[in-house]
RNA sequence: UCCUCGAUAGCUCAACGGUAGAGCAUCCGGCUGUUAACCGGAGGGUUGCUGGUUCGAAUCCAGCUCGGGGAGCCA
C-alpha cells in the first residue's frame, strides 16, 4: 500500500476516509491508557498532527504505549471520523511499526520552547511547527525567486565561491589557503608567500558575485546569481550572519530606474507567490508570530513604493521634529534610526532612497552630473530596514579609473574589471538582495540566526 | 567591537543573605475516548566558571565565558 501524506489527508479528506491508508511520521505525544491510547503523529507536511488510536489488538500494544516522543513510526489502518471535537479524522492502527525507538532524553517537549534553546539542537528545530513553517516558506520563496527571472529571461549565473579579488569592498573576507598555519612559508621580507599556495596568490571567500555578474552582463544581457556569500566581520545582530545567501540581479543597457523597477517588480512577485503558495504557513506565522504580518505584505505587494533622494530624505529628517540620538547632516550615512523614521513614520510603505553622496558609497556607482553624488539606491522597508542596496555600475573607464584612485584601490587586480569598459562598455545596473533578510520579512522571524538552517555567526560553527 | 540585560533540574520558571522548589519531560504504578489527557509515586542540581565579602552566598562584589536586545559594519 503506498503511504499518505497527513497534508493530503487533511486537503481531500473525502478521498480517504473510512478507506485504509498508510503514513509514516514522527510521534509528537503519546497519551496511553490501561486498554487503549492516542498518539499525535506528525510526518513534517501539515500543522496539524493526525490523531492515530490503537488499542490491545496491536501485537505490540505494551511497546507503543510506551513510545517516547520523538520516535519515528509506520501505521496502517482506517481512517475515520473522530468522535472527539478537536479533530475531524483519526487514523484507527490495525498495525504500527516502529521504525526508530527515541531515546527518553529527547529535547523537544510538546510545550512551547525558546527560539534561543532550539538554536543549541539546530538539528532537531525543523520537527518543530514554527521551523517546518521557515524552511518550507524559504524553499518556496527560492523557488519564486528563479521563477521570476527565468520567466523574464534572466540567465542564471554562478559566480564563483572562491575569489582572487582581495577588495571587493563590501567587507571582512574568510582566507582560502593550504598553508600549514606552523610554517608558513615567507618571502625576502618576512611576508606570507602567497606564490606557494594552492592557488599561487591570496584568495578568499567571495562576498558579493557582482563584479563578476557585471562580466556576464555584459554578455547576455540580464542576468542573475543566487548562492551564498561570506563575511568575516564580527557583527553580533539578529540581521547578520557569517554564511549567508544573496541574490544579484545585473542588467545591461539599463539605468537606476529600471533598476528600481526589476526591484520593485521583484519583492512583489515574491510576495505574492509565497502568499499563494504557502498559506497555511503564511496564517501561522500570522497568528504566532508577528500578528500584523499578512495585512503588511499585503500591503506591500498592492502599494506603488516610494522614491526619494537621498537630499530630500536629509530635509525630511530635519524637518520632522524628532529627536535623534545621531545628527542628521548632508554626507552622513543614514543611521538605522533615520531609515526606520522615513520609512516606518514618513512613507509607512518600502521606500527607495537614491543619489547618495559619493564619499560614502562603493567606488563602482555611476557618478552623478552634479559630481557630488552617485546613483546608488537603498530600499528601505517598514519593520527590516534595508533591505536591497544598488546601483548603476560607472561604465565610463576615465571616472571609474579617478574613484578608484580616490579610495586607494589597485588598478591592476581589478584589469578584466576595466576590460568591461573598454571593449563595448555599456550603461548597466543591478541590485544585492539578502536572501535570509527577505525571509524574515516574509515570515516575521526577528532573528537570522532562525532562518538559516545550521547558522554561522561569530564564535558559532556548531554543526 | 561598544552599550545594556541575563545565565538556577532535560525544558519553562520560582526562591533575591538563613535547609534550592514547581509545572512539563523521564522512570514506575493506576485509569475504557484522550486533546499541552488525568491520578499516585520516584529519580533528577558543584545555582555558567574563577575569585572575593560574610558566621552563612543561587542571592552582594569583581573578572571571565556564553547568550538575548540595542548600536556600528552591511545584505
Amino acid at each position: 500500500m503506498e503511504k499518505t501524506t497527513i497534508k493530503e489527508l487533511y486537503i481531500r479528506k473525502e478521498n480517504y476516509l473510512n478507506k485504509k491508508i498508510k503514513v509514516n511520521g514522527w510521534v509528537r505525544t503519546v497519551r496511553a491508557s490501561k486498554n487503549f491510547g492516542f498518539i499525535e503523529l506528525n510526518d513534517g507536511t501539515y500543522f496539524a498532527n493526525l490523531q492515530v488510536v490503537y488499542d490491545e489488538n496491536l501485537a505490540n500494544f505494551k511497546e507503543v504505549s510506551k513510545l517516547v516522543t520523538g520516535s519515528a513510526i509506520r501505521v496502517t489502518g482506517e481512517l475515520v471520523e473522530s468522535p472527539g471535537a478537536k479533530q475531524p479524522f483519526e487514523l484507527k492502527a490495525e498495525s504500527l511499526e516502529i521504525e526508530g525507538h527515541s531515546a527518553p532524553d529527547y529535547p523537544l517537549q510538546k510545550k512551547r520552547h525558546t527560539f534561543e534553546f532550539l538554536r543549541t539542537i539546530a538539528h532537531l528545530r525543523p520537527r518543530t511547527n514554527t521551523f517546518s513553517a521557515v524552511f518550507r516558506v524559504r524553499s518556496t520563496a527560492a523557488y519564486a525567486i528563479h521563477k521570476f527571472f527565468q520567466e523574464r529571461g534572466f540567465v542564471y549565473v554562478h559566480t564563483p565561491i572562491i575569489t582572487g579579488s582581495d577588495a571587493e569592498g563590501a567587507g571582512e573576507m574568510f582566507r582560502v589557503t593550504t598553508l600549514g598555519f606552523d610554517k608558513m612559508p615567507r618571502d625576502d621580507r618576512g611576508n606570507v608567500d602567497f606564490t606557494r599556495d594552492f592557488f599561487g596568490k591570496e584568495t578568499n571567500l567571495t562576498v558579493s558575485g557582482q563584479l563578476e555578474a557585471e562580466a556576464y552582463a555584459l554578455a547576455f544581457g540580464n542576468v542573475y546569481t543566487f548562492g551564498p556569500t561570506f563575511r568575516a566581520e564580527n557583527s553580533n545582530t539578529p540581521r547578520h550572519a557569517a554564511e549567508f545567501w544573496m541574490i544579484e540581479p545585473e542588467m545591461a543597457f539599463a539605468d537606476l530606474q529600471d533598476d528600481m523597477d526589476l526591484a520593485e517588480d521583484m519583492l512583489k512577485y515574491i510576495i505574492s507567490y509565497v502568499l499563494k503558495n504557502a498559506p497555511l504557513e503564511m496564517q501561522f506565522f500570522n497568528s504566532f508570530i508577528d500578528k500584523g504580518l499578512l495585512e503588511r505584505l499585503e500591503n506591500v505587494v498592492n502599494a506603488d513604493f516610494g522614491h526619494i533622494t537621498y537630499t530630500e530624505a536629509i530635509e525630511i529628517l530635519k524637518n520632522s521634529g524628532e529627536q535623534f540620538e545621531y545628527p542628521v547632516e548632508w554626507g552622513h550615512d543614514l543611521q538605522t534610526e533615520h531609515e526606520r523614521y522615513i520609512t516606518e513614520k514618513h512613507f509607512k510603505k518600502p521606500v527607495f532612497v537614491t543619489d547618495y553622496p559619493k564619499e560614502i558609497k562603493a567606488f563602482y556607482m555611476r557618478m552623478n552630473d552634479d559630481g557630488k553624488t552617485v546613483a546608488a539606491m537603498d530600499l528601505l522597508a517598514p519593520g527590516v530596514g534595508e533591505i536591497i542596496g544598488g546601483s548603476q555600475r560607472e561604465e565610463r573607464l576615465e571616472h571609474l579609473g579617478k574613484r578608484m584612485d580616490e579610495q586607494g584601490l589597485n588598478k591592476e587586480e581589478y584589469w578584466w574589471y576595466l576590460d568591461l569598459r573598454k571593449y563595448g562598455g555599456t550603461r548597466h545596473a543591478g541590485f544585492g538582495l539578502g536572501f535570509e533578510r527577505l525571509i524574515m520579512y516574509l515570515t516575521g522571524m526577528t532573528n537570522i540566526r532562525d532562518v538559516i538552517c545550521f547558522p554561522r555567526t561569530p564564535k558559532n560553527a556548531e554543526f
